[in-house]
DNA sequence: ATATTCTTCGAAATCGATTTCGAAAACCTC
DNA sequence: GAGGTTTTCGAAATCGATTTCGAAGAATAT
């Protein structure tokens, strides 16, 4: 391995002087950092980060922690790479690298922060986590710069996608198509990540603001967000050719997708039967049934704004505590325009 | 930071004493270590990786390379993250983690060796990898210990789905029902990720060993792995009611994915008018049109055995070159029996 | 009791880069 | 040219853990 003692021998100057100059000091006379810049690339030198991390206790490094045994947030969610890409472009640009690490433990907490210290990460990015040590956290977060994405903590700043104001924008959009008896499909309730109950209250609210009865019938709470849950779930609803039910808003795109099958089995079909909207903005809402209505999630912007929030994190800028990212309805196929035949 | 020497003056040892007693050195009293673990817990130590890796040259870091800008390969192609989790598992159990880093050159290459060793990675994996500056990485793999998966590069151990075996056996299951007319949606042909090329020589293949003429009508090359390319691709073969052809391999799901739209606009139906086989086993395959026939790669063992030869890479051991999983054929019913009208 | 071996421990060097502070040289001012 | 300023460079300390090698003490052998 090459190093700055080698390049120093190499360009008559001291090790010092080379470092000085490959970091763009003013102490070091033009002439001297240009030849040693270019006996350093001549060498093929490349400096090493566990010195460099050791004296300036800095390692570029962002850890990202993920729930490895989620169930209810599986890591293939389609939020997920998406987002990472963006969050990792976007860190890349000031010099960070990304270090993946899921906590194995139980609950993500005590393991994970103990990795943080050991592999002295600048900063730790929480996603698709779903199972937390909340205390150990936060208190670890007033060392270790933090931030999060659809996760809500105590003295961790996140991007949250508007979930209570998409939700609030799929009824108010069957209303205006003419439904009256929406049911929603939840996704499983859990005490950090908003995602179900946000998307649950945002739904009674516009209820409530259109004038519409709230039917605890119609509201079915999934056991998980998987295609299997759906399908549970929307088995549970009034559904049938002379039922009243209209439309269907579910939670996620996963769990509508577990409701096709039961539609084929009920000889129903979307949306002559039933109009469904869904959430994420899978691939596959694009290209099958003539294409669901869902809610694109901006896997882009939640990214980015995560990264941002972490970065001034580090860099020790106070920064806002919450963000909220809408989430974009993309109309297709799967509502029907119904009530206008007067 | 709590650092040794913080706890050499605790316990009213040494620090090389500490050092010794944590790494389980033998010179040292059972009493003595004891003692310092204790206080060591006690202060809430954790050891410098910078420290650690500066004097050992070994990092405990593995480097994951994937086309960050790769469009043939997409980033959220549903092998990547089950592969990535079942490799993380793998190194972890051997005290490795990983770090996540693309290559945003056009080419993969010199940027991605730079941070190999600038980060002093221990290993590096290259996986949904698709743009290859292949003689700079079968050089620098002299240097490095390296490992693919679905990637055929010189000096580069690989783990690959056996594609040939896997595109064979679609053509002989769809024959067994009785198709004698078979199409094949290709991938875009790479150099380096035999995946379209390997599944069209097993097509090939298996219609010479069953007698069948080999028509080049039927074979289109889809443009790229995405389902716009798929429908484009599809959109070219002689599909309609009166057609001779039965049944379609489709060189991923994906692509099958873009032809259903199609089928759709021409009110065809699968299995009755056409049969479908896909690739990869993509969740949404399981729950749509009454489910889709495809191959399941082995996301876990991919991984798995990439982690194996890695490992035995890092540790000097020879290894194997090529390492083939089998892909699963699920049967779903996608695919018509027919011909059997005598 | 003396010689020898074994156990246990610590002083000091090392890994490679950064940084402080002082010294030498070059420059300027009057 | 004396005094002062600026530029340019290097010796040495530092970050935290590991490791070599020698020393001191304990245990054993003769």
């Amino acid at each position: 391995m090459v190093t700055i003692y080698d390049i120093a021998k190499k360009a008559g100057v001291s090790p010092a002087t080379v470092s000085k100059a490959l970091n763009g000091r003013h102490d070091v006379n033009d002439t001297t950092r240009s030849h040693i810049i270019a006996t350093a690339s001549g060498l093929g030198y490349t400096p090493n980060v566990h010195a460099r991390g050791l004296k300036m206790k800095k390692s570029w490094l962002i850890g990202v922690v993920y729930s490895g045994c989620g169930v209810s947030l599986p890591l293939d969610h389609p939020l997920f790479l998406p987002l990472l890409d963006s969050f990792k472009q976007n860190v890349e640009a000031d010099g960070y690298e990304l270090l993946f690490f899921s906590d194995n433990s139980p609950l993500v907490g005590n393991n994970m922060i103990a990795h943080c210290y050991s592999r002295q990460v600048d900063g730790v990015l929480l996603v698709n986590v779903d199972n937390v040590d909340a205390p150990a956290i936060s208190a670890a977060a007033r060392d270790i710069p933090m931030a999060s994405c659809n996760l809500v903590l105590d003295q961790v700043p996140a991007v949250i996608t508007d979930n209570f104001g998409a939700a609030y924008q799929a009824v108010e959009y069957l209303y205006s198509l003419g439904h009256r008896r929406i049911a929603h499909i939840a996704g499983p309730m859990q005490k950090h990540v908003l995602a179900a109950s946000e998307r649950l209250s945002g739904y009674k609210a516009a209820l409530a603001a259109l004038g519409l009865p709230y039917d605890s019938s119609l509201v079915i709470e999934a056991e998980a967000w998987s295609p299997e849950a759906g399908a549970d779930a929307f088995l549970r609803l009034p559904i049938g050719k002379d039922s009243s039910l209209t439309a269907v808003f579910f939670a996620s795109d996963s769990l509508m997708m577990g409701a096709l099958p039961i539609m084929e089995r009920y000889n129903l079909f979307s949306p002559d039967d039933l109009s469904f909207i869904g959430f994420d903005g899978a691939q596959w809402t694009q290209f099958l049934g003539g294409g669901y209505t869902t809610f694109r999630q901006q896997a882009d912007l939640l990214g980015s704004a995560s990264a941002r929030l972490l970065l001034d994190k580090i860099s020790g800028d106070s920064c806002t505590d919450i963000v909220r990212i809408p989430a974009e309805l993309v109309v297709r196929h799967s509502c029907a325009e119904i009530g206008r035949v007067s």
